[in-house]
DNA sequence: AGTAATTTGTTCGTATGTATC
DNA sequence: AGATACATACGAACAAATTAC
């Protein structure tokens, strides 16, 4: 695991969250899987000892900044660089 | 949107809500709906702007007066009107 | 061809912490 | 002290469609 959650910061799980795969996402580890998919809910869930509505909450904020978009049944995978809308605090 | 809430009132916007939604209620909105379901937590959520806690107080107090039923993973939905209890301040 | 597993969507229940009035 | 209100977080259960075997 890249990174790791803290239980005891003021910053939300789901934000914290959200900026580990971010991280992820822009140190390319996602580039080379076939349509750039990301890791499954119940994936990260287990990857990360987070609740699903907390995984889900995250997946949500990448997908507000335009990094990322999920489809029924289908899964989270990532949008073109070009689309992304610049992530607040950079 | 039939009413907002008033973020300025003296009148607890949960209670507010309880209102709104018995007057959406009485004046049959949700008759022609199957099994008489009323939106969900998050939709009233989205619709009034509220946290989820207040919304939750607020179909409460339709439950305290007997106009509304509350099943876990289900829904609310519609009681009949012969059961109601008279709302106060009527 | 068919069944099981996977995956996201949705829904309510509950609990905690913080802030305000 | 208590009521109101928001945000966060976990849990549990069901649905529906897709995917894997």
């Amino acid at each position: 695991m890249p990174q790791e959650i803290d239980h005891w910061s003021a910053v939300p799980k789901y934000r914290q969250l959200a900026a580990i795969l971010r991280g992820r996402i822009e140190a390319g580890e996602f580039d080379d899987v076939p349509d750039g998919k990301l890791p499954s809910e119940a994936s990260l869930m287990k990857d990360y000892g987070l609740a699903r509505n907390t995984v889900r909450q995250a997946m949500g904020v990448l997908r507000d900044w335009g990094m990322v978009e999920t489809v029924p049944l289908r899964g989270s995978r990532l949008r073109p660089r070009e689309q992304w809308d610049a992530p607040a605090g950079e």
